[in-house]
RNA sequence: GGAGGGGUUCCCGAGUGGUCAAAGGGAUCAGACUGUAAAUCUGACGCGUAAGCUUCGGUGGUUCAAAUCCACCCCCCUCCGCCA
């Protein structure tokens, strides 16, 4: 019932980094069903598209047969992973961290099956059993199998020791054996034999695998995945206006797809293999065929379409659909307005006109950073109101010319919208 | 504790009394070209329609005039000593 090969298929995808005996772990996903955990760490009230690559290969071991075990870090949250962080980062108080577990719980669930039989999935809060363990039983039981040479090797945590001005608390220090406890926890209670992550996790995923066999003696395995870079050495999943998140209500659909949009021609095959679930062989045929067209590549339009509809479903992608499409058709004035309505609805950056120019309003929605710039994208040929070319920085707002008397769609470059309306 | 080096506009980095809103590079943004690409070229890149205003770690001071000089303070780095 287990697919034999789902490493195979992730090393296709270049999705394997590391792999803890990696023979003997291929052999153990073959014979049968096994548990694997990734856990997500509440740093903010939602996950990014960083953590869907980890999100996504739960996920696709789900598919191969395995029950995944999504793990919400109540407890690792309130301590803070170090792993390659170059300093050491503020605590949240244990309200927002248990806020926000609660939040990134509900979105882990969206994204594996619970309902599948032997292989559903499992959605966990490690502070259920990180809470009660009494300071001297976690040093005297946990604290022993842990050496502090070996823990003060661990790459993750190298830089911190050893550069000066910076430094680590114990508190960020003693986060690896929480994660290797619950690696051993699950073990202990779920039957849980692998736990994957990215490949910043690797310290501490070992770190769990000797502890597992220490407390347990038990043999488990560890898997890490590669953190996402782009070609030309950006920061991944960043754009001027920020991180992607996955929550519609911190970065909305439209923009989420038009993230995707704009990947670059050096990254999107790389992504595809990242993002989807398209096969391998799929991929490359889309690539090849992107090739001999030697026109516009057709690889970003799959891309957002895949990613868009994992993450916000068939309504969310048609949204975004819906506002892209007019938006970059030019088709403007085909749309009702009902259609303007729902623009807003789905995720459209609008904001209520107060000014009186265009120069205030480009200010306003954001669209220039100060009246020096607004005045000068309009100089540029850089900005349209209702798909027309303004270039006199001295005109105002004309309500009559409004799209049903309160719509103007702002437009600024080749790319950037806004809704301006009024009541 | 001693000796030295340094903190400049988003980043790197020049600038040591006026010609400095501050060289150069990167990033970013716009225009052309295009595929809502890449590369390239052009332009912008503190705020202000402008006169002008506010910036060069902080606070005071010298001066007609300071990023540039002086005093004190804060922070970073290197070396030596101390702890051993």
């Amino acid at each position: 019932m287990t697919n034999k090969h789902l490493i195979e298929d992730l090393s296709q995808r270049s999705l394997l980094q590391q792999a803890s005996a990696q023979e003997e772990l291929v052999e153990h996903l073959g014979e049968q069903c096994r548990t694997v955990y990734c856990g997500f760490d509440p740093t903010a009230d939602s996950l990014h598209i960083g953590s869907l690559v980890p999100l996504l290969a739960l996920k696709r071991f789900q598919l191969a047969g395995h029950r995944p075990i999504a793990l919400a870090g109540g407890a690792t949250g309130m301590v803070g992973d170090p792993s390659f962080k170059s300093k050491e980062r503020k605590l949240n108080s244990a309200e927002v961290t248990a806020e926000w577990t609660a939040k990134i719980r509900q979105q882990l669930e969206r994204f594996i099956d619970f309902d599948c039989g032997e292989n559903s999935a499992i959605v966990l809060n490690n502070l259920d059993w990180t809470e009660n363990v009494g300071i001297l039983d976690f040093l005297r039981d946990i604290g022993k199998h842990f050496s502090v040479n070996a823990m003060i090797q661990k790459e993750s945590v190298k830089q911190r020791i050893e550069r000066e001005g910076e430094g680590i608390s114990y508190t960020e220090f003693s986060y690896m054996i929480l994660q290797a406890y619950d690696f051993a926890k699950l073990n202990q209670m779920h039957d849980c034999t692998l736990q994957i992550g990215g490949s910043d996790q690797w310290g501490n995923i070992t770190a769990g695998i000797d502890l597992t066999r220490r407390l347990n003696q038990q043999q488990v395995y560890g898997l890490t995945l590669p953190l996402v870079t782009k070609a030309d050495g950006g920061k991944f999943g960043k754009t001027e206006e920020g991180t992607i998140w996955l929550d519609p209500a911190r970065t909305s659909v439209y923009a989420f797809y038009q993230f995707w949009i704009n990947t670059a021609d050096a990254d999107v095959y790389t992504f595809l293999r990242y993002f989807t679930f398209l096969s391998p062989a799929e991929i490359e045929a889309i690539e090849e065929a992107d090739k001999a067209a030697r026109g516009r590549p057709e690889a970003q339009g799959i891309l957002a379409r895949e990613v868009t509809r994992l993450v916000h479903g068939e309504e969310g992608l048609a949204a975004a659909q819906r506002i892209s499409d007019a938006l970059f058709s030019g088709d403007i004035s085909s749309l009702t307005e009902e259609d303007f309505g729902q623009l807003k609805q789905d995720g459209m950056p609008s904001s209520l006109l107060e000014g009186e120019t265009l120069v205030e309003a480009l200010v306003q929605t954001e669209l220039a950073s100060s009246n020096k710039m607004a005045r000068e994208f309009i100089g540029n040929g850089a900005v349209s109101v209702n798909g027309e070319k303004v270039s006199d920085p001295a005109v105002c707002l004309d309500w009559n010319q409004a799209f049903f008397g309160k719509f103007f769609l702002l437009k600024r470059g080749k790319k950037l919208f806004h809704l301006g309306y009024r009541e």
